[in-house]
Order: C-alpha cells, then structure tokens, then sequence
DNA sequence: AACATAATTTTGGCATACCAATATTCAAAT
DNA sequence: ATTTGAATATTGGTATGCCAAAATTATGTT
C-alpha cells in the first residue's frame, strides 16, 4: 500500500519518529506557502488532501486539527476549511536553530522593556510573590534545574505584573525558546558550579528594588545591566573552551 | 448573494457550535485538575476516556491531539500519554482576546527596541527596501488592505534589518496577533477616509532617517513616538462612538 | 534464584464506512 | 424570467475495526 511506503521513507528520514498527523500537517502548510492564499481563503478538502498524500482522511482530519489549533485555520461542518491567519514564521524558526546570544540579546532588549513597564503598575502581591521567589534563590541552591525555575518564575512574574497579556505571552515565549535550546542546556550546564548565581541573584534584588521604588527607568536600567552581565558571562564561558558552539554565536554582545 | 452575508453574520456574531473534540479536551483538563496529577505521570489511555465520556476513541484522540499540540500532554505509542506540563501555569491566550491597546502598548516598547536594535547593523539593500516600501506607501492609497499590507511589510523588513531571527519571530508574531485581531479590524477600517495616513507615512520617513544615519536612540525614539501616535489616534477613535470597544480598552495610553 | 526470551496484553496508529450539516443544482410553479 | 423548494452533491463529524509498537507476563534455561 502507498501510505506504508511513504510512512517507511519518513520515518527513516526525520531521526525522531514524529507522529505522522505533524508530518502533513507541516506539508500542508507548506502547500499553503506555496499557494499563497489569502486570509479567509478556502482550503482543499481534507478529502483532496488525504488523496495528494496518499494517506487516509483521518490523518488530514488530525493535521487540520492541529493547524485550527495553533489558530492557523478555521474549520467549518459542511462547508470546508479556511485560512484564519498568515502562517508566517510559525514554521520556519525552531527553537534549537536560534543561537543562545541572539536569543538573550532580544530578552535583553524586551525584558527591559517589560520591567519598566510593570514598575509603574505593579502590585503589592506582585512585589511578594517576587521577594518570595528571591528568598527561594538565597536559599535553595540545590539542583540546577531548581535554580532555573526560580529564575525563570522571576522574570515572568515581572512580564505577568504588567497586566499586559501580550507581554507576558511573548516573555513567556522567548524562555520557552531558551529552556528548549539545546546549545544552551549545554552553556547553562557549565555555570553550576560557579559563583555567577549570586552574581544574578544580586542583580535580580536590584531589579526588585526599583519596582518597589516604581522607577520604570529604573527598572529598565537594572534589568539591562542583569542580561548584560548574563551575556558577558556566557560569553566568557564560550569563549574559553567551546569549538561545539562555533556558529552559534552570531549576535554577540556588542556594547 | 444574500445567504453569503447571513452566513458571514453568523460566524461572526454567533460562535459556531464548537467541534466537540474541543468539549472532551476541555473535559479531560477539568479531569485532570481534579485528579491532580503530576508532570511525568501517566494519563488514562484513549479508551478509558472514551469510555468515560461516552464517545468514540476517535473523537478522545483528537481531543489529545489538542491538548499535545497546547504541549500539556506528550504521546508515546505503545505506552500511553503522560502530563508534560502543569496546565495551571498555562498563559496560551486566543489572539481574538488581546486588547488592542494592551497589543499596541507592546508593540510600541518591543517595536522602538527592535529600531534601535537594527540601526547600527542595517544593510544598505535594508534601506532601499524600505524606501521602496515608503514610496508604495506614498503613491498607492488604493485599498485599506494595501496600506495595511505596506505597513506591516515596513516594520517587518525593520526586525528583519536587526538579524537576529528572535527578535523577527517576535514581531511578526505581534503583527500576526493584529492582523487576526478582530477588534483591531473595526478599528482600523475606521480610519480608511482620513488623513492620518499621512501622519503616520511622515513617521515612518522620519524612522528611516534615523535608521539611515544608524543612530539607534533616534531610530527607538521616531519609532516609539510613531506608534505613540497610533495609540493616541486609535484611542480618540474608539472614544468617541465606540460602545461595542467596552472591555477591550485596558491598558490604554498612559503617557 | 537469576536471567533471558517468547507469548500475551495493553496502548496508541491508521484506515474504512457511514452519518449529518451545508452548499449546490435543477426543475416546477408563478 | 424569477422564485421557490426539493433533490443531489459536497464536506466535515463520528464510530468501528484492525494493525503495530511498547509493556507486561509467562515460561524456559542456566
């Protein structure tokens, strides 16, 4: 049978075995690339499309829920599917294909951004739940991976005491991008024995106490200077001993 | 055809009876909150769900497709599913349900840091392209969806100038939140019989001045006084004959 | 008892078949 | 010629059944 075959090549030719829904529904959005349709366009049935690659509907049916998941399509009973929105770069950019310094220096730029804007509006929860998270970095220094979330809680409780959902949603994603890149797994790994943590966790009071201070400026300033520190340190680090990240580190620090 | 505009009314205004894999998704989230499971452990399998629920296997498959694609389970055949993420921290919001001032506040720190970003390393073909851009802008007036076409195209080729792939994501990730922003898009046709284009063309000239002379503070501040000027339009707009923006107006300017 | 391995069960993967809502076509009535 | 409405076709919705991978259990060997 035709799909089996099929099934065999992909699944020798992408190393992880990917369910196969994500294959065509990748495919699919690729044809739609191609096509160029505009928004509120109509797609091809899934009949058209499970013919075109030899699978069954079913398997459509799953790509297409997956692409009206990700808001990329509407699917109507009885009349078909259309385009909802411009697919644009929700394909093309993995997360393991950015380089951990193209990736800080965009944190450093929008973070900054963020901590100002929370300064101003920010909550005596939020300074809480923010002074609580920095007793939990004095203290517990116990594994990496703890150490990680508290840091990242801190930065996104700042995103969250914005009450702007965009900023929080697009901080959110670009440590979503950070904890799923592998290069910088392998960067991070090197730190844990070292004394930058306290380094940050400074850094990170300082940040604190201009939002306490309101000082949107302030605030701006201080979280600038912790991402700057972050990136001068990672720097070092892969500078020293590192041929593994050779083309990977594009957008260097450049201040 | 008149049964075109009813249906368009209807899909609109009325949400379209929601594909009931949404329902049993939206089921086995509340059952996994009750149950309080951890991440890592493992899910009930398709059958017993089905089972549960009263539906077929087929339709609970979906419903995990959904819940793997909002990357709150992961699917290992053979084995079962297991909880990947804790479904409390879930911060994934519609784009339908950004504010577009909340969207526009954003846009105008991230957009101003991205100018400033792509100053000091802009190409020459970057500023010809956005010349080029500006002079459709100046001369092709034609149609609202050109114009908007136009203008995202010009604050785009700016992230795009910065290099940094990151930065790129993320606004056209903002861009593709507005451009799906169905509040946004009462808004905007709005303005399509007055001259603020006009105003805000001189401002995008004014952003490639400064782009040119690769001055990153001058670029941040033409960018974020242009789309200060957005706001500010947007918000007499939607002030003046505006009952159905009740709701959508937090995080207004506040400068 | 231990380990290895074969048989079995469990579990998700995929396809086929039929159902229901919507859209289209076409013929009959005016 | 226009309108209406029933017949038909199209399209997504759902259920069932069988397949393959993984996990488990049973069994045999040392």
């Amino acid at each position: 049978m035709a799909y089996q075959i099929i099934s065999n090549i992909t699944t020798k030719n992408i190393p992880m075995a990917e369910r196969l829904y994500r294959e065509i529904g990748e495919s699919i959005k690729q044809e739609i690339a191609k096509s160029s349709l505009k928004i509120g366009d109509k797609l091809p049935t899934e009949r058209v499309y499970a013919e075109l690659f030899g699978v069954s509907r079913t398997l459509v049916r799953e790509a297409f829920i997956m692409l009206e998941i990700e808001e990329l399509i509407e699917v109507r009973k009885g009349s078909g599917s259309y385009l909802k929105n411009n697919l644009s770069l929700k394909t093309s950019h993995k997360v393991s294909d950015v380089g951990p310094f193209e990736l800080l220096q965009a944190r450093q730029e929008i973070e900054s951004s963020i901590a100002a804007c929370a300064a101003p509006v920010i909550t005596k929860q939020d300074l809480q739940k923010l002074q609580d998270i920095l007793d939990i970095e004095s203290a517990e220094l116990e594994t990496v991976e703890k150490a990680n979330d508290a840091d990242r809680d801190f930065h996104l409780s700042i995103a969250q005491a914005t009450q702007n959902t965009v900023l929080l949603d697009t901080a959110t994603r670009l440590w979503d991008m950070r904890d799923g890149n592998p290069m910088w797994k392998k960067l991070h790994a090197r730190i844990q024995d070292t004394s930058y943590h306290d380094q940050w966790l400074d850094d990170h009071k300082k940040v604190l106490i201009q939002l306490r201070k309101r000082n949107a400026e302030g605030a701006r300033q201080a979280m600038w200077q912790h991402l700057e520190n972050v990136k001068q340190t990672l720097f070092k680090l892969s500078d020293t001993d590192a041929p593994d990240f050779d083309g990977y580190l594009f957008a260097q620090p450049h201040n």
